[in-house]
DNA sequence: AAACCGGTCAACCGCGGCCGT
DNA sequence: TACGGCCGCGGTTGACCGGTT
């Protein structure tokens, strides 16, 4: 059966995302939702398709995902899971919360593979290289090595095998399960993350100065950048401290869907 | 200083599965 | 059951960056 194309591609931007399209993408999701990928970019004025919003969103936007390099204990989770499941990124990636299948993927491909080849193990069987360099008996070792150390990882970490407990499933999620986020559903960190606000002191100086640089939006933590999403008037957004309402209305001059109110006890955006 | 090279990773592509009609 | 649309997954690409020559 053959395949439409995702989209109609007459039009529409290619290649890296701007911060501007970034924010756009942003507000509409906690705003809105996602209702289907398809609609999303011209609900949120973008010029992109559907899955290129997804795809941003999931690997780069979504507000729980963790930056920097997979620690060594998540590192041995992947190991351990991918000698059990093979290249199933985003199984492996369920596991690992605030990691997406994208990022594991390149892990692996740079870092994980390289590392199991010098180990003397196919990092595609993880059963050691061929043995004629003398090697498999040394490989076999480093299996146990690698297997003690997801041992221990699974420890540490125990979320690692199939004895994935309830508490743990709650908390973790497939990328294939992100969320629909609801504004009402929307939390921010709590406060003593957003150190720059201050309902008592909501001044635009200091606030500004706490900007970084544009490109830089997207390699920072969630907790780090609401407050400057909110707060970047020189893009045109604004930040209300809303007494009366108790909580921050935030001002989208991208969209048409109106303002969001975050709610400073929950933390959390409601729609206005 | 410039050219080259290798590593990294965000983004794209295309297929397969699922679901509604 | 067949068909068509949508979404997610895994593989691949290519831009960018830092190190080396």
């Amino acid at each position: 059966m053959g395949r439409q194309p995702c989209c109609d591609k007459v039009g529409l931007k290619k290649g890296p995302w701007t911060s501007e399209e970034d924010k756009k993408l942003i507000n509409f999701i906690l705003t809105n939702g996602h209702c289907c990928w398809r609609a999303v970019p011209k609900l949120a004025g973008l010029l992109r398709c559907g899955k290129s919003c997804r795809l941003r969103w999931t690997n780069y936007l979504r507000p729980d995902l963790k930056r920097g390099l997979l620690s060594e204990s998540e590192e041995q989770i992947v190991i351990d899971l991918h000698a059990k499941l093979g290249n199933r990124w985003s199984k492996i990636a369920a596991n690992l919360p605030g990691r997406t299948d994208n990022e594991i993927k390149n892990h692996w491909n740079t870092h994980i593979k390289k590392k199991l080849k010098k180990m003397g193990i196919d990092p595609q069987t993880h059963k050691p290289l061929d043995s004629c360099d003398g090697g498999g008996q040394r490989g076999e070792e480093q299996m146990a090595e690698v297997g003690a150390g997801a041992e221990t990882a699974s420890k540490k970490f125990p979320r690692s095998t199939g004895e994935v407990d309830e508490e743990w499933k709650s908390q973790s999620f497939c990328t294939d399960e992100v969320p629909v986020i609801l504004p009402e559903e929307m939390m921010v960190p709590p406060a003593s993350t957003v150190t720059s606000i201050s309902p008592s002191s909501p001044s635009s100086s200091s606030i500004n100065s706490a900007k970084v640089e544009e490109n830089q939006l997207a390699c920072i933590n969630w907790s780090e950048s609401i407050p400057w999403w909110i707060l970047d008037e020189s893009e045109g957004w604004d930040l209300l401290w809303d007494h009366s309402e108790g909580g921050l209305a935030v001002e989208d001059p991208f969209s048409d869907y109106g303002s969001s109110v975050l709610d400073q006890d929950s933390w959390s955006f409601s729609l206005q």
